[in-house]
RNA sequence: GCCGGAGUGGCGGAACUGGCAUACGCGAUCGACUCAAAAUCGAUUGCCCUUGCGGGCUUGUGGGUUCGAAUCCCACCUCCGGCACCA
């Protein structure tokens, strides 16, 4: 190999990975299943294939290559299969403007991902390859809707939506940018509709529990969804309102606060709001505040410095805890979403609560003792969210708040007054969109029926051409008449159609199951095929997904394991997040004009560089800058290997190194274990890529401080052509091509085929080390030592150095440490 | 406000269990090769004082534990990410 000439290198070994079918792996039972070896699965997030694959793609993908060609190398039947997310806004959007069919671009988008991915050489199981928009796949989406339905688990209601009056349209909640629709920008408002929901606040509990079941998550994913499933613990308490003989139940963490409740609010959309006010002079001016409340933004209304408003209602519930009147009021500040809708106010406790007193004018009642005993029982310090005794709270009076907590709530569930609960923040997902590219909800309307379910054998319903894409107030497909006119399954009338699609998240929540079965046309999966690969072993995406795409999947698989078609709880056993790269300390985005297109690199330095780039810049679960020096300094790199190995390979021959050598031809081999321990262990410790890559950096700078003395003698010989084949071998989960092309030359064999190197226990000691002698704990002298050396050799040698006596003169040594191999501290006085 | 993460040269970063701080890469300076440039190869490169030998200082800040701290403990500051009137 004269210079490194990365196009002719990848060209050629992608045509053998194509051609000899590489990365292909069989199910169980299928001709070429290899069952003595255990099996792997690692999946990277399948890609939104939206115009070309940008740095975030190559990233993901490099990352999640590099350890499957790790896993393989280590015995692995590792399935890594590839797949496109290809429902979706953009491509919609796109057909708004320009009238192009979102099918024909999001298949050129696939054309140029799949290009891609098969010049960055990445090992995938080409065989399983899937798109969510092709009915052999949407299909499946469609039949997993039935299940669910079937079960309870889906169902249709009413639930206020985003509504833009302009375009007459629901938007989906990504679709309203700051209150404001993201393409007329007109103020968009709420609107209550009948939408599909998917229950699952059902599984509430059993997301929060199986965290358990994890092997390796990263902490802040797991904390990310517990915030966001928001579970709490308290207390019902019944607040009755005598006047107009109604019930009102609040939910509270804190009743050990409940005497000090001295007022009560009800949120703007509570139902029983009209009820109480019908009639009273208060009426107006209440209508009014709901109606002002209803015409904000939900970001308006959350606003942090926002000042508390309400108003009187006029009516009063009692404190069943000391049947105290208090009066009601309408805020803004409590939310109908979650809870009640209603809340008891203990301003002495609570600061919102507080805020609303001072506002109002309202008492403030201290029932739990300051730690401040100068203003422990009177109002200074309030409101106070600490614990202490209780006070003002009768019967409970000196008890430890928390302690008085579960016995307050078992005294009011008695009388029925109360009994305890539990919260969630976690709402049902609401899954249909009124939108055209995406996966038909597979029912239909009858007027003597119902909602019927599409039967099974019916699948898929296909989504029809259509002329005009962009939304009416209904879902685009609504203008496919014929479609939608259809007959009932059920009783043959006349019937129409579910014009709304699923939202995309629902078609990425089981694709990791597609992978398994891609060709089955009978099922979604054979449960086998899935007991077999499942878990995923290794995932890899963006922390961009922390919370939706894989808390739906989690949901989605425990789902499906409760129907009987899985046997796992937990999809992703293990998961990585890959950090962002920006370009000059800012996110790429084409308005900046900071994009780097991965194309451009892989055209101009090769793939191996841009693929080794990306995983040498820094930690991979960090981000990163992107600079093209560095992209040069890692093309010098791969440069470097490659000339070394047309050098290795004319002036040495093959054979193996003796690992009894002596002089350099020792020191290089000895680095060259040293690489691969170093490599091996840090590659299982959290796949720290830049210092693996760091590591090989080093060898290869070593071969070529030594190489001129080697060359010398066969054993020389042996020994730098040995470093360099395992430079190559160590580097190919990185730069695959070149990794093999190095490997090829120097050894006859294939890089992929070889297990990866152990290295020699015998070789990663030395007989001499550098001993560092410390004065006072400051360093003073290296030594080379006799690795074995005992202690008193080591404190003989230290005080021997001239640079060290300098330091003790005059001075009386009151102590020696010695840490054997290591270092020797005197410390003198 | 709450939760999570991070502060190390000019820059990206390394340092395993408390034991040589700054590996590797970038950038910079110098040299070799060249008519010249690029490429390549080699040397130097934390800061300060010193002609030199050498010495002092240095991991966000302040304190503590220890023979010894980037690493452990306490207090504080800054930056990034997530959630946010969730009762």
């Amino acid at each position: 190999m004269a210079g490194y000439e990365p196009k002719e290198i990848e060209r050629k070994w992608q045509a053998v990975w194509a051609e000899e079918k590489t990365w292909e792996v069989a199910n169980p039972g299928q001709p070429g299943s290899d069952e003595s070896k255990p099996k792997a699965y690692v999946l990277e997030m399948l890609p939104y294939p939206s115009g070309e694959p940008h740095v975030g793609h190559l990233k993901c993908y490099a990352v999640g290559d590099a350890i499957a060609h790790f896993r393989r190398r280590h015995g692995f039947e590792v399935i890594h299969p590839m797949g496109y997310d290809s429902f979706g806004l953009p491509a919609e959007n796109n057909a708004i403007k320009t009238g192009e069919a979102p099918r024909v671009a999001t298949e050129r988008s696939i054309e140029s991902f799949r290009r891609q991915f098969r010049e960055w050489g990445i090992s995938i199981d080409w065989s399983r390859e899937l798109a969510t928009h092709t009915p052999e796949y949407y299909r499946w989406t469609q039949w997993i809707f039935l299940q669910l339905f079937e079960r309870g688990l889906a169902y249709r209601t009413e639930a206020p939506v985003q509504w833009c009056p302009k375009d007459a349209t629901v938007l989906a909640n990504e679709q309203v940018v700051d209150g404001r629709c993201e393409r007329c920008g007109t103020e968009v408002i709420q609107r209550s509709l009948e939408q599909w929901f998917f229950r699952i606040t059902e599984y509430a509990d059993r997301l929060l529990e199986d965290f358990e079941l994890l092997e390796s998550w990263p902490e802040h994913v797991i904390t990310m969804q517990r915030n966001w499933i928001g579970r709490s613990e308290g207390a019902e308490v019944v607040f009755r309102c005598e006047e107009v003989d109604l019930d009102f139940p609040v939910f509270t963490t804190r009743p050990d606060t409940l005497f000090g409740a001295t007022f009560f609010v009800l949120a703007p959309e509570h139902p029983e709001l009209e009820r109480l006010v019908a009639g009273t002079p208060a009426e107006e001016q209440v209508r009014e505040y709901v109606n002002r409340v209803g015409r904000e933004s939900a970001e308006e209304r959350g606003a942090e410095d926002r000042e508390k408003t309400g108003v009187p209602l006029g009516r009063s519930v009692v404190n069943p805890v000391n049947g105290e009147e208090i009066p009601m009021f309408v805020a803004d500040y409590v939310l109908m979403e979650y809870g009640t809708g209603a809340i008891m106010a203990v301003p002495g406790h609570d600061s919102r609560d507080y805020e609303f007193a001072q506002k109002f004018g309202l008492p403030v009642q201290r029932v739990i003792e300051g730690s401040d005993p100068e203003q422990a029982q009177d109002d200074e310090g309030l409101p106070f969210s600490g614990d202490g005794p209780m006070v003002g709270s009768s019967q409970f009076d000196g008890k430890h708040n928390r302690e008085a907590y579960d016995e307050i709530v078992a005294w009011l569930e008695a009388d029925g007054r109360g009994e305890p609960a539990v919260n969630y923040r976690l709402r049902d997902w609401l899954v249909s969109r009124q939108r055209y590219w995406g996966a038909p909800i597979p029912v239909v309307y009858c007027e003597e029926c119902g909602i019927v379910p599409v039967p099974e054998d019916q699948l898929p319903v296909e989504l029809p051409e259509i002329e005009d894409y962009a939304p009416q107030g209904k879902s685009p497909l609504a203008a496919a008449e014929d479609w939608v006119a259809t007959e009932c399954p059920r009783c043959g009338a006349a019937a129409r159609r579910e014009t709304d699609t699923m939202d995309t998240f629902v078609d990425s929540s089981w694709y990791f199951l597609r992978y398994l079965d891609a060709g089955n046309d009978g099922a979604a999966w054979d449960r086998a095929a899935a007991d077999h690969w499942m878990p995923v072993d290794q995932y890899i995406g963006g922390v961009e997904h922390a919370i939706l795409h894989l808390m739906y999947a989690r949901f989605f698989t425990k789902a499906l394991s409760d129907l009987g078609q899985l046997g796992v709880q937990e999809p992703f056993a293990n998961l990585f997040t890959q950090g962002m790269i920006t370009r000059d300390g800012a996110k790429m985005s084409k308005s900046k004009g900071n994009t780097v297109s991965p194309g451009d690199y892989v055209e101009r330095y090769g793939a191996d560089t841009a693929r080794t780039y990306v995983c040498f810049m820094g930690p991979p679960e960090r981000g990163g800058d992107w600079t093209d020096e560095g992209v040069e300094g890692v093309n010098r790199f791969l440069s470097r290997l490659s000339r070394l190995c047309g050098e290795v390979g004319e002036r040495t021959e093959a054979g193996e190194p003796d690992p009894a050598a002596e002089g350099a031809a020792r020191e290089l081999l000895a680095k060259a274990h040293w690489a691969i321990d170093k490599t091996t262990r840090d590659f299982q410790r959290g796949f720290q890529f830049n210092t693996v890559i760091s590591a090989v950096m080093e060898l290869v700078n070593d071969a070529y401080r030594l190489k001129d003395d080697l060359y010398a003698t066969p054993e020389g010989g042996a020994a730098v052509r040995f470093a360099t084949a395992t430079a190559a071998s160590l580097v190919f989960p990185f730069a695959p091509h070149l990794g093999s092309e190095v490997y090829e030359q120097l050894t006859g064999t294939r890089v992929w085929e070889q297990p990866w190197p152990e290295a020699d226990p015998s070789l990663l000691v030395s007989d001499t080390v550098t001993l560092v002698v410390q004065v006072n704990g400051k360093l003073r002298d290296r030594i080379e030592a006799p690795a074995e050396a005992p202690k008193e050799e080591l404190l003989r040698l230290a005080r021997e150095s001239a640079k060290v006596a300098k330091h003790l003169d005059g001075s009386e040594i009151v102590k020696e440490i010695v840490v054997p191999g290591k270092l020797v501290n005197l410390v003198v006085r």
